[in-house]
DNA sequence: ACACTGTACGAACGGTCGTACACTCATCTC
DNA sequence: GAGATGAGTGTACGACCGTTCGTACAGTGT
């Protein structure tokens, strides 16, 4: 992955090996497809942020949707490939919820604290029933490889190296002091979402997320930010 | 659960229902049991640390075992039995090798910077082959309910209210600022330190546990730790 | 008209899961 | 001794899994 910068929704996800460019002309036969997959993967982004996206089941999913239980195969090619497309699906998302809203904040410190908001705000709001669903597939596949494996991980590292450059950014534009550690400063962040996340999820309690926000917070005061850029929840 | 404290590794873990109190009488059955029940036990935790407690096998434990398949379902009375023994199991592994070396320090601040240390090692030691056990089935429980969900959050709460503890000791023995918020602490430093956890997993790192103990470091310094009470890594 | 492609179906496949049951054997209780 | 108890075995069962196959049909191109 060359771009630095979290792409739009793919438009483009999971397709069949045989994808030559260019096709712009509307198939029937494939718009139809599409739909189909789409409507599979809503459902199956959910069920995977709940069990994860080893528990996901064809036979389920298919009881539940207009679809055939070898259709959903024939669909996505087999198991993993659905995995590979609902891992694919959910950045789309992700980036829908978080990225493209905190564009609205200019680069530098103010865009890093409106993706902090925002982030918690996609955590809260329950894009997804189980809460971040890369949450629980990183934890899923945290010791396994494979190509599921592999997707989780880019995805991660999209998200974690977009969040250190507008740190960068920042710290160049003298909103953060000179000399900060972004790598220290990004983990930090991630650590208090991913906290709010979980705890949210597994103690049913709200006041997490003002925790990770007030931490964040304290975080960004501790080197140099403006407490005045740093507008509360 | 009335003991605030994380009791000594439990000897007496997992028992049938009827288990008379007073029967310290050397049962040569129940001792082959027992046996036989730790020997599962000692596998079930290190493939649930891996691959969730939900993805456990009697089959697959059996074949790696001098035990039946049958033979383990009737030792624990099913498969729910066995997850919830692994989960007590698991638990007195965790105090093992983190509360019981804690206990050096004193109470307070020194006892919970110990705690911060002891488990950053028990989490790059792999205990668990797949990390921290309790991280795994946290998130694989997080959205879902039933007896083991409610044992997962049990020992959540246990080792969280450990930790609360110290730090208002430490508060009260003028070791950290008047007024401080225990709660908001503990958040941040379980924060870290799963942080570190997941991400020495995913992603392979041995840095994360420093930046974790630095943010720790950071944050005890924040509330008027004496540094030079949090000697390094 | 024809061949070709992609979606979708229904049925069947081999495999694995957890559970249940009948049974043997060692051990403890009375 | 007799009888109860618990560990452990072996077999069988029903349920569900992902995959594969043959087939039908709609849409596209020539």
């Amino acid at each position: 992955m060359t771009t630095e910068t979290p792409t739009t929704p793919s438009g483009s996800a999971a397709r069949t090996p045989t994808d030559a460019p260019g096709d712009a002309t509307a198939d029937g036969r494939r718009l139809r497809g599409d739909r189909s997959r789409r409507a599979v993967l809503d459902l199956a982004v959910q069920d995977a942020s709940v069990r994860g996206l080893e528990a996901l089941t064809l036979g389920s999913l298919a009881a539940r949707l207009p679809v055939n239980k070898s259709g959903i195969a024939g669909l996505f090619g087999g198991k993993e490939g659905l995995q590979l497309a609902a891992v694919e699906h959910a950045r789309g998302m992700f980036v829908d919820a978080v990225v493209v809203p905190a564009r609205e904040a200019p680069p530098g410190l103010a865009r890093l604290w409106s993706l902090v908001r925002c982030w918690s705000d996609y955590s809260r709001r329950r894009v997804f029933a189980g809460g971040c669903f890369f949450r629980t597939v990183e934890v899923e596949f945290d010791t396994q490889d494979g190509a599921v494996r592999d997707a989780v991980v880019a995805a991660h590292r999209d998200w974690t190296s977009y969040l250190r450059r507008h740190a960068e950014l920042a710290v160049g534009a003298g909103e953060l002091a000179e000399g900060t550690d972004v790598d220290q400063l990004a983990f930090e962040i991630t650590a208090m979402l991913n906290a709010a996340n979980d705890g949210s999820l597994l103690l049913g309690e709200d006041a997490v997320y003002d925790r990770a926000l007030a931490a964040v917070r304290g975080a960004l005061a501790a080197r140099g930010a403006d407490p005045a850029a740093l507008a509360a929840g």
